[in-house]
RNA sequence: GGGCCGGUAGAUCAGUUGGAAGAUCACUCGCUUGGCGUGCGAGAGGCCUCGGGUUCAAAUCCCGACCGGUCCA
């Protein structure tokens, strides 16, 4: 990228010069004469802390007069988009206003909402988490205001560079910052796949904006036109104004704070001072804050703090807290709007982000020592929130749920966590001096239950044992890596992906399911054959998608009798292709084609049902309720849906009567084209329930009046009545946050409550009771078995007992030792157990038999004063062989069987043989 | 979406190379004491989550399901 593209019209025509930094080496516009450097971080320091740079605005201020400002020069004013980016699947949070629009509308693929537009985007970053509090100016939650233009190439251009830096250099002057002192930085943007020029607009040592203009996407040929940063860029169809003007910025410039926080969170940070029993730094230490502060941008902490000869001890006690108070403030309005805009914690996903911000605020919170629950501050914040965005209070009552809950859990972790680290500190106690806990047991101790090492650390310095933890200071890095060769194996369709060049020149199919939803028999064309495939100029046959599967079937040629098989159908890029399962077809022939109609039936009824039933969830569980992912089937249907905690039986009654009383209802089911920025203006974001589908037009399906209203592709019967009952039949808990609904539809739900009561039924019928005294009696069963268990152990004890009398009267002498050798009819293992080691206990030597159906048992014993001449296991396993079987055990009491229950007299022969074989040699001994 | 842990008495957890299911607290009763606490003794309490498989034998090994924890993207 060369200078060339910074060459603007009004630079020159407003006397702007082109420099050099002395620092830095880049290249910057200014009107300044003397400017020697670029004016940015870290070659330059902030000259606003306590010399503000315009007058005092708060951020409702900054935000209107900059909406209006471009109001006024004829950009259309946008709502807000919320935080979590459900319109892309490729990032989970909203990061920049520019996200709002991609990728369809920057591709050029659906033309904008408005254009020229301007809009103040609430975003959420969490790259710099670590940093949050510590720097002064990083936030995870910032307001990006922006004005953007989508121009196409060959198109009437909306406005480009000039006007975008003229805008730019008014609105500064009319907020009342001096124009002279500052400076656009030149600094080639990257991003997401695209690229472009992008001056810095810096003041004060700030940079307050950033005007992108997006011009080039990756290339995907290794040739392209430009290089940065060692990728190749090539020219888009479109070129875009991307700029984003820092709310949080233009307040703290013109309030001159010491950090960003000071700025923007007045009352969230004058409760938590209160509340830490603090004083804020800035009121006993002015003079070195500002000093301190004055530094932040142009150096890390350490430096800051040689520097200004601060000592570890103000650090530690002066600082530290302020800043932990600065992240809490920051963190909870980031938790503010993830929780307002429906991500429910959770380990996966989305959720996982806003559990991560969750814990972090916890342990700040604890470690200031307050306790005001979070969830009072994310109230707090709400309440100064909420001239701007009012819709945040609508949440309440679930964002105060779902923060004390998380907190519940996260006590829950620790206090586990404690004992896991007392149990294994113990292990490693008294293991000589020093002892330290291994890096691996430290990294598995997070990764497996969460524990942080610093954690680790506390708990054993509060243990006493000697026991070290050295943390290393790259320890999340060493996680992280871990993790980072964890191989990702990228999933590609191998089907779709082979038939995409095939099909790119063949026009898309025409949509008869759409257009005749009813119908089941059609008539077409084949355009193309190849493989097993076949592609017709129309069909009714729906392909697989949007967890719907695909319609079977036959395809008829006109000229013969054949019926050939529709085995699958798939869509690759608008052209459907039927697979065809026996013999093909040539390119032009005329056949008629036939569905599976029951099949279709079933579908549409299921597909209907899943709007539906999350519908009644969203009415039931509340309005953060989100698909997370469908299928549907013949027999039945699943849907996963965001809940913060298990649905209840309750719940899940109340969510199937809901669902039945719509169909009831018999409202109309209504499917059509609509236009994609008109649909989400009308009906929000939450038709992406399903997925984002591409294009500009988007198929729309909406039940009753509006109560739920979709994207959707699949097909639907045209009334909630014909959907039939619809049977929950379980819910399941996939992932934290997580739940899968499973149900079934029409004829399949009346099938499923007939085999359920089968069910029940049979087992009534079991017990000879009625269904309904069910509960009681299998409860009456259960304890009485559970009594007659024990008793039967106690009756086994005692004839245990009983029996080992008379064994002993049938014991046999053999070289001087006093051997049992018996076959018991009706003994079991654990019986012969008893009655062996007692035995054993009184210096017999025992081979005991039972027998029992298909399986005998051995179990033998030797008194301890011939264990070193016979084992028992040795014996037992010498007794089992003849039963076919083997067995093994300790050297004075052993058990084993076979199947083979006729041969227990021999066994027990070969037992008494092999023992006199044994005794022999001892006798010689003796 | 991927990885790693775990599920045994009411609670917290042991359970060795597969070979007779344990500890601590809590509970009940008895003794100790004028009474409480305490101390001592005894007792009750287990489909070892479920279903398959391997084996003479599975809490233990293998596969699957269910439930829970946790890390990463």
């Amino acid at each position: 990228m060369n200078g060339e593209e910074y060459s603007i019209e009004y630079f020159k025509e407003n006397e702007y010069i082109r420099k050099n930094c002395e620092k830095c080496g880049s290249h910057f516009w200014t009107r300044d004469k003397d400017r020697t450097t670029c004016g940015d971080a870290p070659c330059e320091t902030y000259s606003f802390i306590g010399k503000p740079i315009f007058k005092e605005r708060n951020a409702d201020e900054v935000r209107e007069s900059f909406l209006s400002f471009f109001e006024k020069h004829s950009h259309t004013r946008m709502k807000r988009y919320p935080v979590v980016a459900r319109w892309r699947d490729d990032i989970y949070l909203n990061i920049a206003s520019i996200a709002d629009f991609q990728p369809f509308v920057t591709s050029g693929k659906v033309p904008p909402p408005a254009n020229p537009l301007v809009i103040s985007q609430p975003c959420i970053r969490l790259e710099d988490l670590e940093s949050i509090g510590k720097t002064g100016r990083h936030l995870t939650a910032f307001e990006m205001m922006g004005h953007h233009a989508f121009n196409k190439r060959g198109g009437a251009e909306i406005y480009w560079k000039n006007e975008t830096v003229k805008y730019c250099d008014e609105f500064l002057r009319q907020l009342g910052v001096d124009v002279d002192s500052v400076t656009y930085k030149e600094a080639p943007w990257v991003g997401g796949g695209n690229a472009g020029p992008c001056l810095e607009v810096i003041t004060g040592g700030l940079e307050l904006a950033t005007l992108v203009f997006m011009d080039l996407k990756l290339s995907p040929s290794p040739q392209g036109e430009i290089s940065i940063k060692g990728q190749q860029y090539e020219k888009m169809d479109t070129y875009i104004v991307d700029t984003g003007y820092g709310l949080e910025r233009f307040v703290w410039a013109s309030k001159g704070t010491p950090t960003v926080y000071d700025a923007i969170f007045p009352v969230v940070i004058k409760e938590l001072v209160n509340a830490a029993g603090i004083v804020h730094p800035l009121e006993t230490h002015p003079e070195i804050i500002i000093r301190y502060a004055s530094l932040s941008g142009a150096m890390r902490r350490g430096e800051r703090a040689k520097r200004l000869d601060i000592s570890s001890e103000f650090i530690k006690n002066t600082l530290e807290p302020i800043e932990t108070i600065y992240a809490v403030a920051d963190h909870t309005k980031c938790l503010a709007f993830m929780l307002a805009d429906g991500i429910v914690p959770s380990n996966a996903k989305e959720g996982y982000l806003a559990r991560l911000v969750l814990r972090r605020a916890f342990r700040m919170l604890n470690s200031l020592g307050i306790e005001t629950p979070l969830e009072d501050i994310v109230l707090l914040q709400i309440k100064t929130l909420r001239k701007s965005f009012p819709e945040l209070k609508n949440s309440v009552d679930r964002i105060v749920e779902i923060v004390s809950l998380e907190k519940r859990r996260y006590d829950e972790t620790l206090l586990k966590g404690e004992r896991i680290v007392k149990q294994l500190a113990k292990g490693y106690e008294g293991k000589g001096e020093e002892q330290k806990i291994p890096l691996d047991t430290l990294i598995s101790l997070y990764d497996t239950h969460g524990l942080p090492p610093e954690f680790v650390k506390e708990v054993v310095s509060n243990q006493e044992t000697g026991v070290g933890v050295d943390v290393p200071e790259n320890f999340y890095s060493l996680v992280a890596s871990m993790h980072s060769s964890e191989e990702r194996k990228e999933v590609v369709e191998p089907f779709v992906e082979s038939m995409e060049e095939k099909t790119k020149s063949i026009p898309a199919t025409i949509k008869l399911y759409y257009e005749e939803p009813s119908a089941v028999e059609f008539e077409a064309t084949v355009l193309d054959s190849f493989d097993d495939s076949v592609i017709l100029d129309r069909t009714l046959f729906f392909p697989e998608g949007g967890g719907q599967p695909a319609d079977t079937g036959f395809l008829t040629p006109k000229d013969d009798n054949r019926a050939l098989k529709v085995v699958d159908v798939q869509e690759v890029e608008g052209v459907i292709l039927h697979k065809i399962a026996n013999g093909g077809l040539s390119k032009g022939a005329a056949v008629s084609g036939h569905i599976n109609s029951r099949r279709r039936i079933a579908h549409a009824r299921h597909h209907s049902a899943t709007h539906i039933v999350v519908c009644a969830a969203r009415k039931v569980l509340g309005s953060h309720i989100w698909q997370a992912g469908a299928q549907k089937g013949e027999k039945r249907a699943r849907i996963d849906v965001t809940h913060f905690k298990r649905i209840s039986d309750a719940e899940r009654s109340e969510i199937e009567r809901l669902a039945n009383r719509m169909v009831m209802e018999n409202e109309e089911i209504k499917a059509s084209f609509e236009d994609r920025n008109e649909a989400e203006q009308k009906y929000g974001f939450g038709i992406y329930q399903g997925g984002v589908p591409p294009g500009e037009k988007l198929r729309i399906v909406r039940i009753a009046a509006d109560e739920d209203v979709q994207a959707c592709a699949g097909t639907h019967c045209s009334k909630t009545g014909e959907v039939g009952p619809i049977k929950i039949l379980r819910t399941e808990r996939i992932q934290d946050g997580i739940e899968r609904i499973e149900y079934s539809a029409g004829e399949a739900a009346v099938e499923e409550m007939q085999a359920r009561e089968e069910l029940i039924r049979k087992s009534a019928a079991v017990l000879k009771v009625p269904p309904e005294m069910l509960p009681p009696t299998v409860e009456r069963f259960f304890e009485e078995w559970k009594q007659l268990k024990k008793e039967n152990e106690r009756l086994r004890d005692e004839i245990a007992e009983l029996r080992i009398g008379s064994l002993k009267q049938h014991a046999r002498d053999i070289s001087g030792v006093s051997v049992i050798a018996e076959v018991l009819p009706d003994a079991d293992t654990k019986e012969m157990m008893k009655m062996a080691s007692q035995l054993s206990d009184d210096n017999f030597l025992t081979i005991l038999l039972g027998k029992r159906e298909k399986r005998a048992s051995v179990v033998s014993s030797v008194p301890a004063y011939l264990k070193d001449e016979i084992t028992a296991s040795e014996l037992v396993k010498r007794v089992c062989e003849v039963l076919g079987g083997s067995g093994g055990g300790k050297a004075e009491l052993a058990q084993g069987g076979g199947e083979r229950v006729e041969m227990v007299e021999e066994a027990r022969d070969e037992g008494v043989k092999y023992i006199e074989e044994l005794l022999k040699k001892r006798g010689i001994k003796l």
